[in-house]
DNA sequence: CCGGTGCGATACTGTACGGTACAGTACCAA
DNA sequence: TTGGTACTGTACCGTACAGTATCGCACCGG
């Protein structure tokens, strides 16, 4: 039986915990971060600590949760609306993408799945499943919806292409650390992917006003 | 007056602590790597590595610089070919660049240099000078010698939106460890970016030939 | 008013860390 | 042979780590 979002107070000891274990691991990575200054950071001691997660590892592991959770939540929430253009669409949902994409929380969670996906083996492609892999999902459905992908290429295959194509550089870079673009390059990297992608789009486009110029 | 490639006993001692180190960084991380195991990895005593290297960082510094010049030289090494048509170039060149990226030390090299961003501030800007932004130049060297970007957009940003092409979802999937793309895949992106890129590159293309129907 | 229980503070265990000190050994040029 | 230099092996220092144990306080329904 999981926890609510908040309850007693045991609950709120637990958020707490969840809250500064995130600051730390974000800023010291799963190695670097210690026990000590999650507690100090978080109040309290370390018995209660480890009272609510047996592990250093489990803790972690309810961190990635959590940020995956709370990253894919405003990328959920937001309706792909089906009424209006594509290229309209395409643009509102990219954006979304891509701001939530180059969050500190986001970055951060990049990093600590790719530095330490090699102790915790299951743990990139669960990520990559419940993250990436859903928003993909979600934009496939949407694309299934207007007609796309029946002969040719999957609907994901599309998703995800559009997505990379959102992406560009920006992510990259971001998580290198040399910059995080600002609102002016998102949406003109945004704006390109779309145009890019409906003139690009391979075979089994939508049956009607394909191919159509972008409206920006 | 930094050593040749191989010398006398010293320098091959040297060599021997940073191909332990390299190993031992890559499976473990910076904080999670013990000097203890990379002596014992490299065979010698811990003293030896401190005569050679002063700290745990500098070592580490000399690791991430072996490693980008070792990624970088494939693609230094092999010319862009003026002759022949712009597609095959962009083909070769975008396969190498993809294939290097791709390799288990480049994905290690990468992973290292995003998690450890942090720490060491001026690691990842460095590290995207020396080894993408590298990549990047001398492909829009190329791309201006064949007489790209006189007006309009740069040869720099035409030759990072080329590779940004090429990456796909490809790298970061690789990095997430989510599994790396085979030949055939990467034959595939490779092909699909030369013939978007072509297809669809911006004001200031090249001066004959352009627009030509993608090849797919 | 009471008795239980979650909690805070802290001290502790055993281990491992980065880095140093030191005594002795292999090599190499003169 | 000699002297210098790089190396090995190992013991060591102080610190910090993950995780445990203990004790005493505060708040709880009844």
């Amino acid at each position: 039986m999981e926890q609510a979002v908040v309850c007693g107070r045991g609950d709120r000891r637990r958020t707490l915990i969840i809250d500064a274990a995130i600051a730390v691991f974000m800023e010291e990575g799963y190695a670097g971060a210690s026990i000590d200054r999650i507690v100090q950071r978080a109040g309290g001691s370390k018995a209660t600590l480890y009272r609510h997660f047996p592990s250093k590892a489990d803790l972690f592991a309810a961190i990635i949760q959590t940020l995956v959770e709370q990253m894919i939540a405003p990328i959920d929430r937001r309706e792909v609306r089906p009424a209006g253009g594509l290229a309209a669409t395409l643009t509102d949902f990219g954006r979304t993408y891509l701001d939530v994409l180059l969050e500190p929380r986001s970055l951060a969670l990049y990093r600590m799945v790719m530095g330490e996906g090699a102790r915790f083996p299951d743990l990139g492609r669960v990520f990559f499943d419940q993250g990436p892999g859903r928003v993909a999902r979600r934009l496939a459905d949407h694309l299934r919806g207007r007609g796309w992908g029946g002969a040719g290429v999957a609907p994901e295959s599309l998703a995800r292409e559009f997505l990379s194509l959102v992406r560009a550089d920006l992510h990259l870079r971001a998580l290198l650390g040399v910059g995080v673009a600002d609102a002016a390059e998102r949406t003109r990297t945004v704006a390109r992917a779309v145009a890019v992608f409906l003139a690009h789009a391979p075979d089994g486009g939508p049956p009607a006003g394909r191919r159509r110029s972008p409206g920006r």
